[in-house]
DNA sequence: AGGAAAATAT
DNA sequence: AATATTTTCC
């Protein structure tokens, strides 16, 4: 189910280097971002354990841009402190979940990609997660441009907030360009403010609850993640951790709306997007791209 | 491969 | 029951 992972191509312009640098280099993002998504099961399974964190057949940057920051790839499961194992016999991929840091990345390769190279592949090589596969991306690109769509309809109508319900999405600022046509209407500022208002505290809260779920499982699974308090916002790629067979949980707090002000959500700087993406390949194509071919452009 | 729909798992 | 993610089909 997994054969090829990250054959990486040829073509990509060293143009955007330029520009890239220019952009992308958000003190806040670039650093934390990349991650394995190796889980330490997978690891093991393969007998990986001394994980060199890159995919071993991870191709020269002169082939995939490689503009999103390198890291220090923050293994979940690091059992073996005390005696505690995990089942690596589960063998299947675990649930990719995509928390607001992934999807964060996602946007940005999506973004700095330009709609027009913004296809699963590209975008997967761009965001140069390991373990990601081209069916992850895929999957999540086709919900993310549902939720686009959905918001272009809003538009400047009587619309109230977008919608709070995609936390995920709404943790991510969605780029201009990413609306169709979306000149400098007051409502889809506001609408796009609110998004980044919404954001950080989706993130927190998703985070929160990111971070209740890790506890149920690892205390299932027997080992202790960071401990709270501290930096708890350690390991960004979140899968789905194959439970053993029960276990319920139901968010304690409501998760489910956004909107309460909240006592301590102090918005952090979310970056935003410059406002480039052209088609620098040929020459001379200038247009605004628009996410997807749904319209004519 | 990409995209959309159907199937599942949570 | 509603979603989030995965798998299948075109």
């Amino acid at each position: 189910m997994r054969a090829d992972e990250n054959k990486d191509e040829k073509d990509e312009n060293p143009r955007w280097f330029s520009r890239w640098e220019d952009q992308l280099p958000s003190p806040d993002e670039l650093m934390p971002l990349s991650q394995s998504l190796i889980t330490a099961d997978l690891a093991r399974a393969f007998d990986l354990t001394s994980s060199p964190r890159r995919s071993p057949s991870l191709p020269p940057p002169s082939a995939v841009a490689a503009p999103l920051p390198d890291f220090d790839a923050p293994d979940l499961a690091v059992a073996g402190a005390d005696g505690a194992d995990e089942p690596a016999r589960t063998l299947k991929r675990p649930r990719l979940v995509w928390t607001p840091q992934l999807h964060k990345r996602f946007v940005d390769a999506v973004a700095h990609l330009g709609i027009k190279n913004a296809v699963p592949k590209t975008i997967m090589q761009l965001m140069s997660v390991d373990g990601l596969t081209r069916e992850n991306v895929a999957s999540h690109l086709q919900k993310y441009r549902l939720y686009l769509k959905r918001m272009q309809g809003l538009g400047a109508a009587g619309g109230g907030p977008a919608s709070a319900d995609d936390q995920l999405f709404a943790s991510a600022p969605v780029p201009h360009h990413f609306l169709a046509r979306g000149p400098a209407d007051p409502f889809v500022a506001a609408l796009q403010q609110q998004q980044i208002a919404a954001a950080a505290v989706a993130a927190q809260q998703h985070q929160q609850q990111q971070y209740y779920q890790q506890q149920q499982q690892q205390r299932h699974l027997g080992y202790l993640g960071s401990p709270p308090g501290s930096g708890y916002d350690r390991g960004f790629v979140a899968r789905a951790v194959p439970p053993p067979a029960l276990h319920r949980m139901v968010d304690p707090v409501g998760v489910g709306a956004v909107r309460p002000s909240p006592p301590q959500p102090p918005p952090p700087s979310v970056g935003f997007y410059p406002e480039e993406f052209e088609t620098g390949a040929g020459g001379g194509e200038r247009r605004v791209l628009t996410l997807f071919p749904t319209k004519e452009e």
